[in-house]
DNA sequence: CGTCTATTTGAATGTACTCAAAAGCGGTGG
DNA sequence: CCACCGCTTTTGAGTACATTCAAATAGACG
């Protein structure tokens, strides 16, 4: 894991001294995960905000005929969980998956509050996290209710190029709201022109 | 505007002194809005975070073709603006409608930084109306994506069912991401059951 | 290699949209 | 107070976008 990069990336939204950057990173556990292993399972609790620091997460939702619905992808610098288990304690609804191999660093419940309560900072640094966050969902919702398939998948490719060369096509269907066979088509259609 | 309920719901999240909330209340610029008339209109700067405190707001996007696409409604306590509009400057993409007679406590973003100066526990206070916001977005978009119309409808009336009573159902329509007439169509059938 | 999963392809189907017209509803002015 | 106007909702027929299902092909990994 590169500290400094890490370090920089958080000078974009607070300034920390060397001191807190230790603190903070001293509540941070490292665990890293193969391609195609879970971090979180659908039914646990979700304990961590995990920070992504190498590698690509894919958060799904399953619904009840099985088929799998993409709610975030994570790549460097993303954090990821299920806020909804993480903030209630209830079991979680999603599955978090390494799509290739990642590391993450794993920031628990009760010392996201400690380093609330130790850095006050950090309300603000999860604040323009959060809300960054809510402008691009609005995005996302806007653009699948407005837009039709072909066109939210010329968005996609436009605002996620890695994104798209990194993960298997079925998820970014997924992540469209359409099925893996018709972004096939899309995709064909895309090529002839 | 009943400043007494509006303290409770402050309550909920952080606690202020007498003197805090004198101070916060007096950045915010009450504006009441008759039924039709706009808060914000697409293209001009989003200037304020505005907190509904009577009535209910309707943000939506028009796309290419005119069609309106919903956003947000916003009843008392919520919050509304075009956030993407209000942080960086630029013309807005939402036009910000009243639905009924409303009224709503107008912060500037100038005023909003000074909050978080003056009283640091305003970044605690936002930071979970963020958070909160981007779960229910995230729930939005899952049920947007892995779930047909009428179950869509479903959940929005447990939801949200003092919106239903208040708001045309051509904006409901709108906020599920379907037409007017299909809507009604949905309608139809769940009434013949 | 061989196996497993992802992607492509095509035909049939279904969900949701478009367009047009009628019916309902609310507000406003005479 | 009620008649009219504009907007919302309903209805139906035809269409389009997207899904389902099944099978073939292509890729990735051990």
């Amino acid at each position: 894991m590169d500290y400094q990069a890490l370090q920089a990336n958080f000078r974009r939204y607070i300034q920390l001294t060397d001191e807190e950057a230790q603190y903070f990173f001293s509540l941070l556990k490292p665990q890293k995960l193969k391609a195609r292993r879970l971090l979180l399972d659908i039914g646990d609790p979700c304990l961590y905000f995990s920070l992504v620091t190498e590698g690509c997460l894919v958060n799904y939702y399953t619904d009840d005929n099985g088929f799998e619905h993409v709610l975030q992808f994570a790549t460097t610098f993303w954090w990821t969980a299920d806020l909804q288990s993480l903030m209630n304690g209830t079991p979680s609804m999603y599955t978090i998956k390494a799509v290739v191999d990642s590391e993450v660093l794993r920031l628990s419940r009760a010392d996201m509050e400690l380093l609330y309560q130790q850095i006050p900072k950090f309300e603000r640094y999860f604040r323009i996290i959060f809300q960054n966050a809510l402008m691009s969902h609005q995005t996302r919702i806007m653009q699948n209710i407005a837009y039709p398939a072909e066109e939210r998948y010329r968005q996609f490719q436009q605002t996620y190029p890695h994104i798209e060369q990194l993960v298997p096509q079925k998820y970014i269907a997924s992540y469209l709201g359409i099925t893996p066979e018709f972004l096939s088509k899309i995709r064909r259609k895309m090529a002839k022109k």
